[in-house]
DNA sequence: GCTCCACGGGAAGGATAGGCTT
DNA sequence: AAGCCTATCCTTCCCGTGGAGC
C-alpha cells in the first residue's frame, strides 16, 4: 500500500512544484542577487493557508543552493517561536552558532551579537507565519543585517503589519511581494498525483476519489494532503489493496481536526477549564464565561488573565471570537468547521 | 450625551531556570 | 554547595478606548 510515506508528509517539498511557476520565477528573480553575493530584498509571501506558500520557500531556496554553493537558508516556523527569543534562538541554532549558548540566561544582545559576526555564506531566512511574532523587533534586526534575506510567509499583510511599530512598517511596505491564491480543485487533484505516484502502490487510488478529496480540502493543500495521508495510513493498517470511500469520508473530519486536537492538548488545565465550558455552550458571552470558570475552579485567575487565555485561544483557532464590545461571544470552532476558508 | 461592558496595552512584581562566582 | 545574577515568562493591576443601548 504505502511505499514512501514521506512524500504524504507535511512538511516533505517535492522536487518540483506544481502550478506555482510565475511565484517560483518571481521568487527565483527575487533572490538573484545572492548568485553574486549581494543582499536580496526582504519578500513577503502572502496568501491563505495551504496555497503553497512554505513549500515553495523551501523549494526556491533550496534549488539556490543547489546552483550556488556559498548560499545558506534556514527555515524557523513562528507558530512554534512566537516570542522574539525563541526565534532568534531557533535560527541561531540553525545555523550551527549555540554550541556554548545555553538556553536561558545568555542576553538576547549577546544573540544578537552573534548574528552580526555571521560570517557563513549569505543566507535566505524563511520566517513562516511571521504574523504570529508577538514582538517584531527580530525582524527590525534581521532587515539591518545584509548577510541575511528574508522571505516573509503570512496570511494577510495587515495581520503581518498589526503589532509592527512605525518604522518597521515604513522598511517593509517597499519589499517585494509574491502573492499566492488558493489551488483549484483541478491543481489539487494533480498535486495529489504526483504524491500518489511516490507514495503509493499503484491503483489504490482513483481519480474520483482525489477528485472527492479535492472538494473536501476546499483549496488547501495541506488538508488535501492530509486526508490522503490519514486514508492511506488506515487503509494500510487494514490490509487493505485499495482505499475505499469510506476510508476518505472518515478521514475529512480527522484531518480538519489533526491540528485542531493537537492545539488542545497544549492547553494548561484553566484553558481548558475555559474550553469545556465554551464546548459545553457552543456560544457563551463573556460575563457568563468567567462567572462559570471561577466556580468550577479552586483559584480562578484574574479576568484579565483569562482575557489573555482567550485571545492565545482565539488565535490558535481552538475556539472563536465573535463581535466586539458588548456583543462580543465565544464561541466553539466545532461549529463553524465547513469553511476553514478565512485565515 | 451617559453608562456599562469588554478589550487589550503597558508596567510591575513574582516564579523559574540556568550560568557564574565564591 | 550556596548564593548571586540575569534573563524570560506569567500574572496582576491600572487604565484608556470604543461600541451598544438607554
Amino acid at each position: 500500500m504505502i511505499t514512501d510515506a514521506r512524500v504524504l508528509r507535511t512538511g516533505f517539498v517535492p522536487r518540483e512544484v506544481e502550478h506555482r511557476d510565475a511565484e517560483v520565477t518571481h521568487l527565483t528573480e527575487i533572490l538573484k542577487p545572492l548568485i553574486d553575493g549581494d543582499p536580496a530584498d526582504t519578500t513577503l509571501l502572502l496568501g491563505p493557508s495551504g496555497a503553497g506558500k512554505t513549500c515553495l520557500a523551501k523549494y526556491t531556496a533550496e534549488q539556490l543552493r543547489q546552483e550556488v554553493l556559498d548560499v545558506e537558508y534556514q527555515y524557523v516556523n513562528c507558530w512554534q517561536n512566537f516570542t522574539e527569543y525563541r526565534a532568534l534562538y531557533r535560527l541561531l541554532d540553525g545555523l550551527g552558532t549555540t554550541v556554548d549558548i545555553h538556553r536561558q540566561s545568555t542576553p538576547r544582545d549577546e544573540l544578537y551579537e552573534r548574528l552580526r559576526n555571521y560570517d557563513g555564506p549569505p543566507c535566505v531566512v524563511i520566517l513562516d507565519e511571521a504574523d504570529q511574532l508577538e514582538d517584531k523587533s527580530l525582524l527590525y534586526h534581521l532587515h539591518e543585517l545584509p548577510q541575511f534575506s528574508m522571505l516573509l510567509i503570512a496570511n494577510r499583510e495587515r495581520e503581518l503589519f498589526a503589532s509592527a511599530d512605525e518604522r518597521l512598517t515604513s522598511r517593509l511596505t517597499g519589499s517585494e511581494r509574491v502573492r499566492f491564491d488558493r489551488y483549484s480543485a483541478d491543481e489539487l487533484v494533480s498535486i495529489m498525483d504526483a504524491r500518489v505516484k511516490w507514495g503509493l502502490e499503484e491503483g489504490v487510488i482513483s481519480q474520483d476519489q482525489l477528485a472527492t478529496i479535492a472538494d473536501a480540502a476546499a483549496g488547501d493543500a495541506r488538508v488535501a494532503l492530509s486526508i490522503l495521508r490519514t486514508a492511506a495510513r488506515q487503509a494500510h493498517q487494514n490490509y487493505a489493496d485499495e482505499i475505499a470511500d469510506e476510508a476518505i469520508e472518515t478521514s475529512m473530519p480527522e484531518a480538519r481536526a489533526e491540528r485542531h486536537e493537537k492545539d488542545v492538548e497544549t492547553l494548561t488545565p484553566h484553558q481548558r477549564t475555559l474550553y469545556e465550558i465554551i464546548e459545553e455552550h457552543e456560544e457563551i458571552s463573556p460575563s457568563d464565561l468567567y462567572e462559570e470558570y471561577k466556580e468550577r475552579i479552586d483559584d480562578p485567575k484574574t479576568d484579565r488573565t483569562v482575557r489573555n487565555y482567550l485571545s492565545k485561544m482565539d488565535q490558535y483557532d481552538v475556539i472563536e471570537a465573535a463581535g466586539a464590545s458588548r456583543n462580543r461571544t465565544y464561541r466553539s470552532v466545532s461549529e463553524t468547521f465547513g469553511n476553514l476558508e478565512e485565515r
